[in-house]
DNA sequence: GTCCAGGGATTCA
DNA sequence: TGAATCCATGGA
């Protein structure tokens, strides 16, 4: 095991690992433990930064990648509109961040997302690691890798079924087929652009445009892709659209344009505040 | 545009 | 404690 410190400021762990973009850290005692591709690691926050522990982590450059340590985040919040809602959003969760995830992992799993909570999408994904994916050797807690595209092409619809996804398995099952068979091809995303990117995405069974934004901004960072899910769609109408109300079309033009080079960014803050605050204000 | 597809967590009475 | 509602939706 190997412990190394990493002395960033301004980041807000716990509300970046909980904030829906990411599925499988659990806290334990007040550490976070989680699977990142092969490597099993446990994080912890002290006013020295944050503190890693992982067996034979080599260089660690796997950790600052997913976490985005090295990210300008000032830079980023600085191209943000200088509107109330967006300055009050980013006061209320100062160091919120956005992950760096393995786009398989981040297709799969937000695929499982559509109309299941938070919660339950953690439950199906940990079901599935747990059936189908692989042990990680020489971490101290049970834990497993997120299977490959392979490994659930060869199952059933109905293995799948059992992870408690109901109507998602074949969603899921004839992706990884997809993928396994090479019809797409995932790495390839990375140099295309944000709207070919997104037209492939959306070739796979289950992948609408706001999980295909999901998996680009998440996964690739296409600093511009903005899903709207129905907090965001909340948000825009209660704070940009609270008189006048806007057309479907009308809406996506504004998330294009109004949020900037960043925008992708500005709604990851934008759904953390409408969740904490003004969800627990309106109940 | 409308309806439907699991089922668990959460809220409410 | 039992019922109702909600849920980072997409497809027919």
């Amino acid at each position: 095991m190997e412990e190394r410190l990493f002395p960033v400021r301004n980041y807000a762990l716990a509300e970046t690992l909980r904030s829906g973009q990411a599925f499988r850290w659990r806290e334990v005692a007040g550490r976070w433990e989680g699977v990142i591709s092969e490597r099993w690691v446990r994080l912890s926050q002290n006013a020295g930064g944050i503190l890693a522990y992982a067996p034979s982590p080599g260089d660690w450059v796997w950790l600052v990648d997913y976490l985005q340590i090295e990210a300008d985040l000032d830079g980023v919040l600085s191209t943000f509109p200088k509107d109330e809602h967006m300055q009050r959003a980013i006061h209320e969760c100062p160091g919120l961040r956005l992950l760096k995830q393995e786009p398989w992992e981040t297709l799969a799993s937000f695929i499982l997302s559509s109309t299941k909570q938070i919660v339950q999408i953690q439950q199906i994904v940990q079901l599935v690691c747990e059936r189908f994916g692989s042990t990680i050797p020489g971490s101290p807690s049970k834990a497993y890798t997120f299977p490959t595209a392979h490994r659930l092409a060869e199952l059933t619809e109905h293995d799948l079924r059992c992870c408690k996804m109901g109507f998602r398995a074949p969603y899921l099952h004839k992706t990884a087929r997809m993928i396994d068979e090479g019809a797409v091809d995932l790495e390839a995303l990375r140099c295309q652009s944000l709207e070919e990117a997104r037209a492939e995405l959306m070739r796979f069974p289950g992948v609408g445009r706001k999980i295909a934004d999901c998996v680009l901004l998440f996964a690739y960072h296409f600093e511009k892709a903005f899903p709207v899910d129905v907090w965001i769609l909340k948000a825009l109408r209660m704070l940009y659209f609270s008189k006048r109300k806007p057309t479907p079309q009308r809406l996506l033009n504004f998330t294009q344009t109004y949020f900037g080079p960043n925008a992708g960014y500005a709604q990851q803050y934008l759904f953390h505040y409408m969740r904490t605050r003004i969800g627990r204000e309106k109940r």
